[in-house]
DNA sequence: AGGTTAATTAACCACATAGTTAAATAAAGC
DNA sequence: GCTTTATTTAACTATGTGGTTAATTAACCT
């Protein structure tokens, strides 16, 4: 697989904000899934989450290598794993330079303004 | 809209290999959607697309904030918007700690290992 | 008014995501 | 061997994505 469709997985398997918790939550350490869903299981009724459902987002992301599963008995403990977040933050350098040069606050304006348009479409 | 949730819009619209030509194209200053659709019209067979096609590309970009639409006759420009990738550049951020303290090569490493295993899945 | 150009929308298809509940697998511990 | 614990898979539903071709809208130019 190209680097340029890794992006593909990578940037699709952040698209989601319950991965990107798990992700945070693998910031601090490797954990299985249990304790991964456990935030979820008992959550405010909008966040709730099943197991199968957070097994399923572990997919993605080890899908996109974001994690990396060991083996120890039954627990399949999950790791983070960094490159393919290099990856993101190198693929965004190349546009550094154009937020960096000029227009900086003013398309933060625009974008706010953008935005609040889309709401009524 | 949260800014949490404006990330799944994000990230969203840049996991595709189109979307992200159409922006790279964008960094080099502003295009019709005529201008950004010719070299996919007459593209290699697998690459060629159809105006439509980038017209959504367009819609999805604009709806995660990374381009601003004109209008100047019938011509409706679009222009790139860098806030969202500066959002992106701000989220990676919080984990370069992770990837600049210790084990990054070895990190890059077993990715690269996990990914070759997982085509065999 | 009629035709051309730019761009979007409609209607459709195939497939992926995001969730559910219920069943299956795998290893551990009596 | 049977039960418990951890995790995944199956089967299903609803919705989103990514593409197509054909039709429509919108503004310009004679």
């Amino acid at each position: 697989m190209r680097d340029e469709d890794k992006l593909d997985l990578i940037f699709g398997a952040l698209a989601n904000k319950t991965r990107r918790a798990i992700l945070a939550r693998l910031a601090e350490g490797e954990a299985t899934v249990n304790e991964l869903a456990e935030p979820f299981l008992n959550a405010p009724e909008d966040e709730k989450m099943s197991l199968p459902a957070i097994s399923k987002h572990i997919k993605v992301l080890k899908r996109a290598g974001l994690i990396i599963r060991g083996q120890n008995a039954q627990y399949r403990p999950c790791s983070l794993n960094v490159a393919p977040l290099v990856a993101v933050s190198e693929w965004t350098e190349q546009y550094r330079h154009i937020w960096e040069t000029s227009f900086d606050r003013m398309d933060t304006y625009i974008n706010q303004l953008n935005l609040k348009e889309d709401d009524n479409e």
